[in-house]
DNA sequence: CCTCCACCGGAACGTGAGGAGT
DNA sequence: ACTCCTCACGTTCCGGTGGAGG
């Protein structure tokens, strides 16, 4: 999306290092970007003082040398649960060093580390010990693990985010974790468990449930009125002075609150307001950047959803489609089914039986990007309604990148008239 | 009030891939 | 290398059903 301008003299004689820094002075809006990514841990946590203070109160024992309860923590999405655990951990160690106690925490990411392999080799590698990614057998692993860890007197913090993802893998790394301070006799080691997941713990084996949540907290989600106060404080050190309008805010706290209450989105919502400004050059983030940002954004999601989707969706989903441009959205299975099997007939793809296409047409609805409503027709029988949700010819072209695919390109227009007549 | 359409959606089962144990 | 188990994905079978039209 950026213009280069060749078709003035000035802009063609100009040394090239000075062309960058004529693009980077054009951008005024922000002052730090990076602040309204998820990767940025604020300093301060508005809405956020209860659960500082009474995870902190469960971990001061740390500085006195003893033992921490394990503890989970549960919260939806944004709902400042990692930031909260990092703020607090950082804390714990800066006073850690300043009284001269040994306080480690290691942050782990579960939905990337997920095996009790690469959970133990990841630790020892925080601690300074270099374990192969693969090769030893577990056992050993955790030996050395433990070894490494017991060579200095400290209290280590393990945080597990997405606990619930390594979890549905087997809590064996848990179990042995949480009595591992048995055979350890320098160090400690102390648990946090991070979970959007409320349930997650009916997987679990007692006894590593009871050890595990020795401690619970749950997050709340934020209201807008909070979500405005912490937009408002992110704002600040992220844009310039006078580049927001006064609604801006308001509304991106208002979009998120609908969402559930997830700072992560207001953020997300912030940044891309202000980079659309920016790209259209304009000095100040008003109403209708927001308004796009909250299009992109969801659009976005879309896109990416319809890329990941298998391939029999996809077909299914493209029948939809079709059908949609046809009609005025009054599709029912028995359509969708027709012109599903005619694609399926001409890439020489598997025929599903209806009764898969419904359970699949109810997926689709569940991520909505079709509607689907039960309706009863009388004497025309009671079918699924369906209609797209998404703009339709955006959401072909992004079905069209499919290799496998590809084919119904030629098809496609046989297969409506097709259709139409057999209707 | 009854019928009957065109599908819904639960239940049980089959299959193949992939992981754990031995 | 072997079995055993689990899980995702599909199929088969089938009882169930809201309401327009008779």
């Amino acid at each position: 999306m950026i213009e280069i301008q060749t078709n003035t003299k000035e802009t063609l004689n100009e040394p090239l290092d000075g062309l960058f820094d004529k693009l980077l002075s054009e951008v005024v809006i922000f002052k730090s970007k990076d602040v309204l990514r998820s990767t940025y841990t604020p300093d301060y946590l508005p809405h956020r003082n209860y659960e500082i203070q009474s995870l902190a109160s469960i971990l001061v024992p740390a500085l006195r040398g003893e033992i921490p309860s394990n503890i989970l923590i549960y919260g939806k999405t944004g709902t400042g649960k990692t930031a909260v655990v990092k703020h607090v951990g950082k804390e714990l160690e800066k006073t850690g060093d300043k009284h001269g106690v040994q306080c480690r925490i290691i942050y782990l990411n579960c939905e990337i580390v997920d095996t009790q392999y690469r959970l133990l080799a990841t630790l020892a590698k925080h601690l300074g010990k270099d374990i192969p990614m693969t090769g030893w057998p577990t056992d050993q692993v955790y030996e050395e693990f433990k070894n490494t860890l017991d060579n200095k007197k400290r209290i280590v913090i393990v945080v597990m985010d997405e606990i619930d993802k390594l979890v549905r893998k087997g809590d064996d790394v848990l179990y042995n974790l949480s009595r591992i301070n048995t055979d350890l006799k320098n160090s400690k080691i102390s648990l946090i468990g991070i979970s959007n997941d409320l349930k997650f713990t009916e997987f679990l084996d007692p006894r590593v449930k009871s050890s595990l949540g020795e401690e619970e907290l749950i997050f709340p989600p934020y209201d807008a009125e909070q979500i405005h106060d912490i937009l408002e404080q992110r704002a600040g050190l992220a844009y310039k002075k006078n580049v927001l309008d006064d609604i801006v805010i308001h509304l991106c706290a208002a979009f998120a609150a609908q969402e559930h209450g997830d700072a992560r989105r207001a953020l997300d919502l912030l940044r891309v307001s202000g980079e659309l400004a920016e790209r259209t050059k304009s000095s100040v983030v008003m109403e209708k950047h927001v308004r796009k940002a909250q299009e992109k954004i969801e659009q976005d999601r879309v896109v990416e959803v319809v890329r990941t989707l298998p391939t029999q969706s996809k077909l299914v989903l493209l029948s939809v489609l079709l059908l949609s441009k046809e009609r005025n959205n009054n599709i029912s299975t028995g359509d969708t089914y027709s012109v599903y099997k005619q694609m399926c007939h001409n890439i020489g793809a598997d025929i599903l039986t209806q009764r898969r296409i419904t359970d699949l047409i109810s997926e689709l609805d569940m991520l909505g990007i079709v509607n689907a409503m039960v309706v009863s027709k009388g004497r025309y029988g009671r079918t699924k309604e369906i209609s797209s949700s998404i703009p339709v010819d955006n959401t072909k072209s992004v079905l069209m990148e499919d290799y496998r695919l590809k084919p119904l390109d030629t098809f496609i227009p046989n297969t409506i008239t097709t259709q139409v007549k057999l209707v």
